[in-house]
Parts: structure tokens; C-alpha cells; sequence
DNA sequence: TTTGGACATGAGAAATCCTCATGTTTGGGG
DNA sequence: CCCCAAACATGAGGATTTCTCATGTCCAAA
């Protein structure tokens, strides 16, 4: 009989959205347990029956329906509210790999500023790759093969992996380095492995993500993976060695720019996507 | 950076609404820090500046203001999505004085609900007077003496103080009896013993509400001041009897039943206020 | 009947939210 | 021009709320 709390509404509207507990929980990234909990709060607070059978599949009462039909409507609004805020203060929203972002974008951020000094870059990372509907970004850099249905893609860099250290280690045999491997991309080092006939011994120390793995290779701790885009500069610096230049790896990978089709219709973000192309092709 | 909290949001809403954070509070019944507090954390997670000036008289930039309009307009629409949720549902929220709830509405409850079955009352007791438009209540039992603007009121009946006791202490000399008052009616004894020509004596008790003050009246503690009305049927039933059966005193208000207009469409809320009615002129 | 998937439940941990005490800013009166 | 009062900011710690984990229950299909 008191106040609903908003958590129990949005956990309800995206309950009904989807059709189950299991579904909503991965939307709103908790456990199913949680929802439970919450959907239990929601009728206990309302003091009504929203859901008709308790077990699995859930299914909704008549109110409960037409509530959640509503709710739903209300959290798209609020949503559409904050995105459309950020559109008025032209703010680009992107979510990237955290590889892409520390070797690669963020080095760069001040030249695309000095270009488009009105747009401002909002940069998050995450493990999962993020769905971008529903996902509060403009647009995102993913890696892949493409063809990602009802998503616009621009291909940047195919995928062109190599071994690389700091250029100190470079008198050690190569073979002998320490293994510097993701977390997220347990392929690469037996691929590299494979084609340059080094045997497959499991990987020295493991990182979350190829952007520690490459900074733990320049700090000297062994060898990494890493597409050659992405540490090109580093290399022309000096601050790391390619071991093997041209591993004869094939991979259909590489990184892309990515977007809802709606979304290009926004000039800042067409903007970023055209700088993005201009800068990876030199 | 971070998706913002549904509490910042509502508070943002709610302080773009009424003007100022102290009164944002107000409305949402927590001290003006905690406002203050969730609109720096909205402004934090979405990176945008949402206010221009940061001293006193905060006023909203132009970001602000629309993401504060479209704010507003999804959590009304949360609210009466609710709202209609209980409609449909038969439901009529009911929120009244403790007093009146404990003594006179709960007592007579299940005579309301034979009579009329597919209507499920709500009820809910506060101290503070509820404002119907934008608190979850259908309508209201308020006490008082009438006029409330945009309100529908409805009589149901008018104060006659008395005092009242446990009967076994009706040997005692009654301006001797512990005095129970109630927090919320400081001035019941005051007004009472005058007219009586007692001594004005501070209260030995004091409760949080009436309805506190008779039970411990009724539990042979002291003395209660209370509207007759209220506790007819435990003075008939011997629970309770009065001491100065018509103390001559002036009063102006009552009980009544209110409700916004557009409630009074809802045919179950024009049942409960009928059947009040009807109950209270016997 | 067994088994697996999906939800329920309770206890305790984690995160969030709120309050209190105190500091800061601003507009206006003297 | 200075100082005051009102309104907001801030930080620390405590109070709720929310979430997870471990486990239990229920239903359906094999």
C-alpha cells in the first residue's frame, strides 16, 4: 500500500517486455533472483495481483498487462528524455573495446577536438559487446565480422594480428618470452602459435582485456597479441618491437564502426564516423 | 557516465517542478541535502550541466529544462498507469485519520464489504493531511471544516467532544483522572476543561494520535478527550463511558468525506461515499 | 519417474540513499 | 559597502534498500 519503488516498476516493465524473469534480470544486469525479489515487492506495495500463475512462465493478469504496457511506455520517454538531452548538448555517446580505446582513440581525442570543437565524445568500455538499442549510445566501435542485423557498419581496420615487446627483449629467443595473453581473446596466442610453428604452451599471465596485456608487453614482462592497428604508433615510437611482422594468420576479423541506422541521421555522430574512416585510412 | 538513478531523476523532475530544492523535499519527503545530493549525482552520470547558477535560486539551463519537462510528463504517466491499475481492479485508496480509521471505518468494514463485494478499499493513515492531487488515494476522510479548494467534501458528521474513561473509574473524581491527550490535537483539553470550568492541568500522557489516547482510555489509564461520534458504539457496548456528556463546546469542524471531482466519476468512489453517509446518519 | 529449467525464498553482503553537522554563496537591507 | 539570512553544497557515517548466493519448489517433457 505504500509507494511502489521505481526499481520494481522498471524490473516489471522489462519482465513483461521480454516474457521472463531470466530475460529481464540480463537487461538490467542482475541476477534473476533479484527480480524475483522485486516483482514480489511491486504486488506487496500495490497490494495487487499482476502475475497468474507463480511458477515458471509467468503470465500476466489483465491489469497487470495493461500496467506494464504503460510503465513501459513511461520508461521509453525518460529514456528518449536523457538521449535527446545529449543531443541538444551534442554529445556522441560511444561505447568501444577497451583495447580500441586506450591504444587507439584516446591518443588521438584531441585531434578529432581541435577538428569539431562543438562535439563532445562521452567514451565507455565493457566487456560485452553492447545491444544499441536500448543501450544509452549513439553508436559504438565493435570487432567482428560485420553484418550485424538492422545495424549500420563501417568497416575501420582489418584485423592484423602480430607478436610484439619491448624492444629490449628483442635479443631474447622469442619463443622463450613470457606469454602475455586476454582474457577475452583466448585465440590468439594458439593461433599466432600455430602459424609460426612455436609450440602451444599455455599463455605466462593472463589479462582482462589486450590493452593491459600490450602495456604489461611494454613494460617489458614478455610478448603480446595485438591487431598491428592499434599499436602502430607505439611501434614507430619505439616503445615496442614487432617480434613476428606478418604472422600468416587469416582472420575475418577487424574493427568496425557501428550505429542504428536512426542514429546517423545526427550530424555529430556522422561526423565521428567520418573522421573515424579518415584517420584509420591514414 | 553511468545510467543515472531513477531517484536523481525524480528529484530532478521534482525540483524543475516546483522551483527550488526545498521544496523538492518537501514533496518527496526528505531533507533538502538529499536533493541535493542526487542532483549532483544526475549531473555526474549524465555529464551534462544542468543548472546554471550553483548558489541559491538555482536556475535550470536549457538542457535542463527539457529534460526536466519530459521527466515530468513519464512519471505522470507512471502515476496513472497505477492509478488506472486500481481502477480497474475495483480498488478505492482511502486515506484518513487514524482516529477515524481504528474507531469508526475498520469496525464497520466487513458491513461495507457485503454490501458491496467487488469494491476492495485501500486504506492508509498518516498524520500529515495528504494534498489528493498527486498522492495515490482515490479520496480522503478529513477533519476540518470544509471549503478546501478544487475539493469535493462531503459532511459526514460534525465534532461533539467528550470525555471518556474506562466505567470502572467513573467512582473517581473525574478532574482528578490522568488526562491522555493526542500529539496531533493539543488543543482537546484545553478547550474542554474550560468549557467545564476544570482546571487548566497539563496532560499526565500524551499520545501520538486520538485513537492511541481511547485505548489507553478504554484500558482504564486516564481520561480521553475524543468526538462522540467516533466511539458511539463502544460507549454502547460498555467499553467506554462518558464523563461530561455535553460539554459546551464550540466547534466548527467535522468529518468529512473529500475527493478530487474527476475521482467522483469512478462509480466505487461514489459507493463508499454513499454508504459513509448513510452510515453516519445512522 | 526422472530430470532440467525457471522461479521463490531467506539470510547476509553490498550498494545506495539519507541525515546531520557544517561550510559556502547570493541577494538585499542597513 | 558590509553584513545577514536564506538557500544550497559537502563530507562522513548511518540507515535502507537492493542484490547475491545457496537452496528449495514447482512444472513440463522425456
Amino acid at each position: 500500500m505504500s509507494k511502489p519503488s521505481f526499481r520494481a516498476l522498471r524490473a516489471f516493465a522489462e519482465t513483461s517486455r521480454t516474457g521472463s524473469l531470466a530475460a529481464a534480470s540480463r537487461v538490467l544486469n542482475v541476477t534473476p533472483s533479484a527480480i524475483s525479489h522485486l516483482l514480489r515487492e511491486l504486488e506487496q506495495s500495490l497490494a495487487l495481483t499482476l502475475f497468474i500463475t507463480r511458477g515458471p512462465n509467468a503470465r500476466l493478469t489483465q491489469i497487470g498487462e495493461k500496467l506494464a504496457h504503460r510503465l513501459v511506455t513511461a520508461f521509453d520517454t525518460i529514456d528518449a528524455a536523457i538521449t535527446e538531452a545529449h543531443h541538444q548538448a551534442g554529445d556522441v555517446r560511444v561505447s568501444a573495446l577497451s583495447s580500441f580505446l586506450t591504444l587507439w582513440l584516446v591518443p588521438r581525442l584531441t585531434r578529432f577536438q581541435s577538428r569539431h570543437p562543438d562535439t563532445r565524445l562521452l567514451l565507455s568500455t565493457g566487456i560485452r559487446p553492447v545491444d544499441l538499442s536500448g543501450e544509452p549510445y549513439e553508436c559504438a566501435i565493435r570487432w567482428g565480422r560485420g553484418g550485424w542485423p538492422g545495424l549500420d557498419a563501417t568497416p575501420l581496420f582489418h584485423d592484423r594480428p602480430v607478436v610484439v615487446t619491448n624492444p629490449r627483449l628483442l635479443q631474447t629467443n622469442p619463443r622463450d618470452l613470457p606469454r602475455l595473453a586476454a582474457g577475452t581473446r583466448p585465440d590468439d596466442w594458439p593461433r599466432v602459435a600455430a602459424a609460426l610453428g612455436w609450440p602451444d604452451v599455455p599463455p605466462t599471465l593472463t589479462f582482462e582485456t589486450r590493452a593491459l596485456a600490450v602495456q604489461a608487453a611494454t613494460a617489458g614482462m614478455g610478448a603480446a597479441v595485438v591487431d598491428r592497428n592499434l599499436v602502430a604508433d607505439m611501434i614507430a615510437n619505439g616503445l615496442l618491437a614487432e617480434i613476428a611482422p606478418n604472422p600468416p594468420v587469416h582472420t575475418a576479423e577487424g574493427h568496425w564502426f557501428v550505429a542504428l541506422p536512426d542514429r546517423l541521421r545526427i550530424r555529430q555522430v556522422r561526423q565521428f564516423r567520418d573522421w573515424l574512416v579518415r584517420e584509420t585510412h591514414q
